[in-house]
DNA sequence: TGACAAAGTTAGGTTAGTCTAATATTATTA
DNA sequence: TAATAATATTAGACTAACCTAACTTTGTCA
């Protein structure tokens, strides 16, 4: 199921505050995303009602086995372009961040499988002493890659 | 002054438009964009509102020159990202462009100045028969940056 | 030159995402 | 354990971006 890039941010940060905190309260997100609390417990029953989180009423919220999978996914995404503006064009780590934030959305899986291989390929590259023109300049013709993180 | 997403992408294709058609109607742009005529018509006032656009009651489009300079951006943004998707990942032409359309948004000039710069210097690299580590890595780590197109 | 087609606008409705104010529930603690 | 604090929800309003239906203006050509 396709998701606008709002619920996709609601996701991913409950994704990273699961694995900072025991339990994920609506005021916990609120205050993640510097919203009020009204608009968390509206996304968070849109989120519901697809299928991506758990909440009782007036509970705590918890990531389903789908929402996990989407979350993981957006949270992916977010890491492989990140990595791609300090490893590779040196940004600061706080405007990687948000500079991320803004690019990561609605990626296919091609483009964030040929940057992932990118960035590797580049680092080893400056992690070798070597010339790694072919390595480095072939990978930008292969048409089908395979990543592992 | 800071726009949306969308009244960004309203203005960009009004620039593209003004490129390739002496005058740019209400219509050319929902057709452009696939949005119905209300739509655009709402759009523009809130762009002619904001002094980026000049319209008569009924008559055609033109950007000011200050919409020129935001659409100009806009554009640039866009081509970049889109030839760092061709030419470094590889992508095919129409994925590339619907990818950029995606990233292009509210990224600094930090970010884009670094994007060029890197860009031309793998494109270079890769021209070169040499092994151009130097060049190619300390880019990562010179904090200002200059381009040109 | 007047009728018809094309282009643009207005009116009014929908959805998503936000807010404030008021209310309800849960947790803490004196 | 009752009062208070913290947390969550509901109600109601706003804006942006879209839509359809109806209307107005402009342009064309028979």
């Amino acid at each position: 199921m396709k998701l606008s890039a709002k619920k996709e941010d609601y996701l991913e940060t409950i994704y990273r505050l699961s694995s900072e905190i025991d339990t994920v309260g609506i005021s916990d997100i609120a205050r993640e995303r510097g919203v009020t609390l009204p608009t968390v417990t509206s996304a968070v029953a849109g989120l519901k009602e697809k299928g991506y989180l758990n909440q009782r009423y007036y509970g705590k919220v918890t990531l389903t086995s789908s929402g996990k999978a989407k979350a993981v996914a957006i949270y992916e995404a977010h890491k492989t372009i990140k990595k791609f503006l300090i490893e590779i064009l040196g940004l600061q780590e706080n405007l990687a961040e948000s500079e991320a934030c803004k690019m990561e959305h609605g990626l296919s899986s091609e483009t964030l499988n040929r940057l992932k291989t990118f960035i590797n390929t580049v680092i080893d590259c400056r992690e070798s002493k070597n010339d790694c023109r072919t390595q480095f300049f072939t990978l930008v013709n292969s048409s089908k890659m395979t990543y592992d993180d």
